[in-house]
DNA sequence: CGGATAACGCACTATCTGGTTACTTCCCGG
DNA sequence: CCGGGAAGTAACCAGATAGTGCGTTATCCG
């Protein structure tokens, strides 16, 4: 909509520019949520961190709850177009599984907000994601994706029928989630980093392990 | 300390009860703090449905951040005892690896307080945990336990060597877990109830599965 | 160029929230 | 039976917090 005349550099500072302003916004609401929560986000911490007023806050979003929900949903549609950029339709089953294990575990790796921001959804029991029409349509061309590389590798006699991809996706998230989002508990309770960079690269082939034995014929 | 004197009832209501008032405040905590997070909990309400005075709470407790941390502590201790009482040293290893992630599941399914507290202390990066003596002594015991149940599986050849204890528990929690406390965004994603009583079936059997294949020989 | 429209900002408020002050009531040991 | 300490309570407070009313200024289009 409001774009520079051609002519000018793209680079001029402009002083009023809404669509900058709202994504000024939005990339200071995904740090103060995925920091603190919901409840612990500050709205005035938000308006400040993105340079903006806080009444643009309210008027582009308006509420503090709207504004998580946006939020939000952009995440989720960003690790969904990840993952379709992955192409694993063009890797034999294996490669594509143990590519899709990688990916994730990465992904989770490089994008901590992503899983604060789910847990702290789920703690407010999934009530601004269910809003979201997107999100419903995106998650399932994943579940094809996995139920492909399923197939194939049935077909080829190097994975055992039967496995359900719910499941399948569930667990390779799950196995990744769980050990980053509880990184500061399970470092107390096992009583070593595993955030140190050997126990990360351990963790990755280990799961991946977990997963081919899972689907391996 | 302060207890009934021997001949009178234990039941009769006493009108002041230090340990008493104490409990019912832990409780209520335990609840507000697991359904609103650590944040969005409010010490109003932990003493109203305490049926306590709010400065009882900051008498017993000191902050509101303290409490927190001895409910979360508490939490674990709870979880950590009733693992003790397994005995899975009495079985063999592969019932004993069966019946733990059984109990693993059936735990976080009955006490969904659990989950939530270690989510949001997650979110606070651990650091109420981390003060915790005792949750320390008592992990080391769950560690024990699964390697002892690896070696023995080991030795009668039907676990494979080198399987890190480590590695195994977190992933016996993770796959339970990850389903339960993502039950919410989970149920939207996959378009189905992951919460129905089949559901809960079935992942509980992929999650035995998983395990075995993953220590089997 | 000029005025309508949208971007932006200040200052304000009603309410909430963790924590406290100052008090009363009960219980038990000597 | 009585005095002191512990259990319990109501009212209060200062700072924080989500949300707004309203005025100002830049931009763009006719």
């Amino acid at each position: 909509m409001t774009k520079d005349t051609p002519s000018e550099p793209a680079l001029a500072p402009r002083t009023r520019d809404a669509e900058a302003t709202k994504a000024r916004i939005l990339k200071a609401a995904l740090n103060e949520f995925a920091r603190y929560g919901l409840a612990g986000a500050r709205v005035d911490t938000i308006a400040e961190k993105a340079k903006a007023n806080k009444r643009m806050l309210y008027h582009y979003f308006g509420s503090k709850e709207e504004l998580f929900q946006i939020v939000l949903e952009n995440a989720y549609l960003d690790i969904r177009q990840a993952e379709q950029k992955l192409r694993l339709h063009e890797l034999d089953p294996v490669e594509a599984m143990e590519r899709l294990v990688r990916f994730t575990w990465e992904y989770y790796l490089k994008h901590p907000e992503f899983i604060r921001l789910v847990n702290s959804e789920n703690l407010h029991r999934g009530q601004h994601l269910r809003k979201s029409k997107l999100v419903s349509i995106f998650s399932r061309k994943l579940v094809e994706m996995v139920s492909d590389i399923l197939d194939r590798g049935v077909a080829q006699g190097v994975f055992r029928p039967g496995v359900d991809p719910v499941h399948l996706n569930l667990t390779i998230a799950a196995i990744g989630f769980y050990y980053l989002t509880n990184r500061y508990t399970g470092s107390i309770i096992f009583e070593r980093d595993l955030m140190d960079k050997a126990a990360l690269d351990e963790r990755l082939a280990f799961n991946i392990d977990t997963i081919l034995r899972l689907v391996r014929a």
